[in-house]
DNA sequence: ACATGATGTTAGATATATATAACATAATAA
DNA sequence: TTATTATGTTATATATATCTAACATCATGT
């Protein structure tokens, strides 16, 4: 699974711990889903995509070893 | 947060138990998505979402208790 | 009424997301 | 160079999603 999140941060000019206290996470959740190093819970890509003014289906990008 | 799973599961006409074993997982827990007694991983979501033919964001609606 | 299939619900086990703290590295500015 | 800020990266702890099995309830058909 790939995510946009890097890419949308830096159009808001946002640092990864800003974007972790707006979302409630720690900064280093936010690093590890850059990195694709985990799978968020529903609930914490809405909050991440409503931060970054976007939808889930926008925000991370799936592929063919995500549904085996 | 609420979902459409069993709406569009009636639909297809397709027990819990058959997008159950679609989606990989046990009956029980499309029971507790249904319910919304929790918050499944994104993943998971959205293999439920493309199973029933739409998107994670069509398929689950989210309200301001999500957010805090 | 009885049988059967679908769903509800519980309790305990296991897997994994997330927290926490600590330290490393990269980049940039002074 | 040094200082500072942002990010990378571990290791361990905690919370919670999911599994598993078992039994309950509900609906429908016979």
């Amino acid at each position: 699974m790939k995510t946009r999140i890097k890419e949308l941060r830096a159009r808001y000019d946002m640092t990864q711990e800003k974007l972790a206290n707006k979302v409630g996470v720690r900064r280093e959740t936010i690093g590890f889903l850059e990195k694709g190093k985990y799978n968020p819970s529903l609930k914490l890509a809405y909050k991440v995509a409503k931060t970054l003014g976007t939808t889930i289906d926008e925000l991370f990008i799936f592929d063919e070893s995500d549904i085996e």
